[in-house]
DNA sequence: TTGGCTGTATTGTCCGGACATTAGTACCTA
DNA sequence: TAGGTACTAATGTCCGGACAATACAGCCAA
């Protein structure tokens, strides 16, 4: 520790270049929650490590190439926020093409209720009798069923979603805006299903079409908040990957294996 | 025409800094072939353009994000070749996921040979009557069907895949070297479907579970070069679509609609 | 012929300086 | 009160310089 700068001093005898530690430094304040107020500017940061402003400029481009900040000419530099705000998923993106396509995107609560179920709670890390919320909605486009939409979270931080009309908002805005809920990650699974025949109705899937299964675990700052099962009709939608000769690139999709 | 280096000069009284001038010059010489041998040094450029060291890192260095040319210190800068050599889409991306998952892929060929198809034909752009190379072939994993994969190329270039055992190398690799072909992009489409009874047989795959269709258009430098159309059983591997809190992300799939 | 050393070439890092562009605030005048 | 001007702050651009790290080629000795 120098005690020259406001901060501890990089190593200048180490193999690692001056930017890459700077860096580091900053991805640990940031972390940290350090700069929420405010980001240091260039001159700070200068006399804060004692680095050219070369040097600091390397390294902040590459927060900002991180997309964990934003630097802008006469305003200063700001750190993005990290919610999760929309947590658009699969089935987010499709509604956002049927509507860019100029359709109509509904939906309609078929159950909204307060229920037990232990498969469920396992997976949300929680005891077998843990409360949870219930919410099955239809979605439409065009008044015509595209999916079916499932999802069941912990009563204890989503019971207020039982009091709103789900048609006319979105769980994760209504969770993050009235349950306090941070979101902060999720994951999908995506495969090719038979729906039971309840379902099959539901979405008026023909007897010779199949539906994509979406499978979805939502986690908050304090764990798992959401699990959900989507079906999406095969016959109305279909998922394009483009493949381009950007070197190295294989727009590739992430496989799993699948237990059943 | 300043007359006083190599290249017409960058206009210093744009509002376009030098950097991105440079930038789309290069990008320019890049797409006409002129770095085929040798990408030009630093100081090279400094004096072909008249620029400092520093505005030709920040031009070069953009093109090194966008991995068209790579930078190696003593070495210098090469053209990262634009070849699309394995075309690698969503099968092959599952085929990988498998092999290092400790899984051994084989495949068998079911079928090679000559055809007229006129709905390939139209897909490919060619005359109804236009002779084709089928290709039919069974992929394994630890020698259990996963996939079924069908391909239609024109016989005109690829022929001589009809010669080779294709249980041992791949389609485009051969197309590639054999063919002498310069692929240039492909686009996938994925939905679930419930295959017909001979290829849910050929599957194996149990009569309450779907597959996940994947049709694909090849193209290469001269135009459409493949029309493929692949079935993966949907009860043994499944899509992973992971949801960060990077800022503005939506790691969404792009859907577009279905037509069938 | 092989291995080691030296010299040259090239990119990477870091420093310092200066000016341009943009944003925001404060102050003044109509 | 609203509009305009001046000033300050902050990032972006561009220049120049110097040294470090890495690669490669050539040359020499064993």
């Amino acid at each position: 520790m120098s005690g020259q700068y406001s901060q501890p001093a990089l190593d200048r005898g180490s193999p690692l270049p001056l930017w890459a530690q700077l860096l580091g430094r900053l991805h640990e304040r940031l972390n940290r929650g350090e700069f929420a107020e405010r980001f240091p500017t260039d001159l700070e940061l200068m006399s804060d490590y004692g680095v050219s402003r070369q040097t600091v400029r390397d390294a902040v481009r590459r927060l900002a190439d991180e997309g964990l900040i934003q630097r802008e000419r006469g305003r200063g530099t700001t750190v993005r926020p990290r919610t999760f705000e929309q947590a658009a998923g699969t089935l987010e993106s499709l509604f956002e093409y049927v509507e860019a396509a100029g359709h109509e995107q509904t939906s309609a609560t078929r159950e909204a209720r307060l229920c037990t179920d232990a498969r469920v709670a396992a997976i949300l890390g929680l005891p077998s009798a843990e409360p949870l919320v219930y919410i099955d909605r239809l979605r439409l486009v065009d008044r015509e069923p595209l999916a079916l939409d499932r999802s069941w979270l912990p009563a204890r931080i989503a019971e207020a979603l039982l009091e709103i009309d789900l048609a006319r908002t979105g769980i994760y805005v209504e969770l993050v805006a009235r349950c306090g809920v941070k979101l902060r990650s999720g994951s999908e699974r995506l495969r090719p299903v038979i729906p039971p025949a309840p379902d099959r109705r539901a979405l008026g899937l023909p007897a010779n079409q199949a539906a994509l299964s979406v499978s979805r675990l939502t986690r908050g700052t304090g764990g798992p908040v959401e699990w959900r099962e989507s079906l999406v009709r095969g016959d109305r939608w279909t998922i394009v990957v483009e493949l381009t000769p950007t070197t190295r690139t294989s727009a590739s999709l992430p496989w799993a294996p699948f237990a059943a």
